[in-house]
DNA sequence: AATGAGCGTTGCGTACAGCGCAACACCTCA
DNA sequence: TGAGGTGTTGCGCTGTACGCAACGCTCATT
């Protein structure tokens, strides 16, 4: 829409592939060398860019400070780190606290056996979107339509022999899950660990986060891990509560074997 | 210098303290609401900014990409990153690595006890530059106009009773480590916690980065942390000689007690 | 030393892109 | 039903960002 914002901005994703000297800028954004300087510096006063000694720019620190802000003013993530740190400890297992941003599924939180990791190490890498059971418990609650042509847009790459394959069968997926209301991902994405998770529900009903326990099955088999999910369903209703301004109807259907009564 | 990518990047900032709407972005930028919202929709358009249900704006998940791309790319840390692992299985402790810019220091790397940590948690908040072992390094070797001009401007908080107070006794410290090549901070940030490190330094002998030992007291007392004085140094200057394409005089003036040989 | 190529930088006139205005659409309250 | 609060659109004018060309600098090359 703005021409000149939006050839500043370019230069970013272009600086993150490495960094890059005023002629490589220029050319590759089909500007004179001029502009790209006036660009440059502009960007650089706002300390989103760093010259380095050898003259080339590359991505600066403003940045790093900028997403570190960013994340920590998560209103969600506020709110259920009290909870994911109190779940951890009653299960021992890692935490994950994931959002899902036009195409994109973004972990904010984490909690390890021992540390609360703030901006989680994936951050910016392609999640697992097709595999993970916070990606799937996400994009099922997205309209139909927009479900479906993200399912068929996205890749589905094999990470493992139980990763799910293509697009018929993630919008499968995705129907049990948004039917059941709880998701797993038992070795799709790494052989050997298990996932377990449940949604996080705003006023209106809709999914705004989803959070999930992970665990090896060297030390949990999937089975066992599977009795968690109780506990896991409890962690994220407690969060909605919390999040959407005390009670909501928590929306979880049925499905659960045996479980606590009032929702 | 550009007043368009200014005003728009401006924005950034200023969501980064939390959620705005339409209204409150114009009037704190200056500007017209219909210019504010040209601005915003560039940011949206390139992930920058995202709206969310409520209509109004916070910051975007592409700018985590960026930071996460930006510090991958950063050529000391890809180089560094084995040889801190090594270490940290050598001596068990915390492990971490960082640059100066422009007036900031930023961790660009950390290992963990078990868990090699991408993105610092810390990155983007204040770092305690005025106590912090790799500051010091960091600051050390800039030129002494630089320097005192810095250190003059920096603030000196009390973290703890022995937080270096005050300018003077800051450039004072600064030209010990200088002249002696490593740097500790011995409960100068947190009471219990204390760190040594030493610097790494690119082709022309400048520092171009900084690691330390971090372990609190209650593991190691500060002498014997001091003991592993020596293989930090050798692995700083592991990763020197790496990093400056193999063999630069690795610049250890004095100072060390007894020591490896051959440079 | 002198030459020249390859950088980044500067100043400037011009064209056009971004500006603010005003009107509009939509919502929630009263 | 209206009033006041949002966000949105189209448009004419002006200011600003554009590319050009000239300059200065650092390295190689001869």
């Amino acid at each position: 829409m703005s021409q000149t914002v939006d050839r500043a901005l370019s230069i970013l994703p272009l600086l993150a592939e490495g960094p890059a000297d005023l002629g490589q800028v220029a050319e590759r954004l089909g500007v004179h060398k001029s502009t790209a300087l006036r660009l440059l510096r502009t960007l650089h006063e706002h300390g989103l860019v760093y010259r380095q000694s050898d003259q080339r720019y590359r991505l600066g620190a403003r940045l790093f400070a900028l997403a570190q802000e960013a994340v920590e003013n998560l209103d969600i993530r506020e709110i259920a780190h009290p909870h994911l740190v109190r779940l951890n400890e009653q299960c021992g297992h890692t935490i994950h606290l994931a959002v899902y941003e036009e195409g994109e599924v973004l972990y904010i939180d984490k909690v390890e056996s021992r540390y609360p990791v703030r901006m989680y190490s994936r951050i910016g890498k392609p999640v697992a979107i097709t595999v993970a059971a916070v990606a799937k418990l996400l994009l099922a609650d997205l309209p139909e339509s927009e479900r479906r042509v993200l399912a068929e847009k996205l890749d589905y790459p094999m990470y493992t022999a139980r990763s799910i394959p293509n697009a018929p069968a993630f919008l499968k997926e995705l129907a049990t899950v948004r039917e059941q209301g709880w998701a797993t991902d038992l070795g799709g994405h790494e052989e050997s660990i298990n996932c377990v998770g449940a949604p996080i529900r705003g006023t209106d009903g809709r999914v705004v986060a989803a959070m999930s326990v992970s665990a090896p099955n060297v030390v949990v088999t999937a089975d066992e891990l599977l009795t968690l999910l109780p506990l896991v369903r409890r962690t994220a209703d407690a969060i909605t509560r919390e999040y959407s301004g005390s009670n909501v109807p928590v929306s979880t259907p049925a499905n659960t074997p045996a479980e606590e009564g009032s929702s």
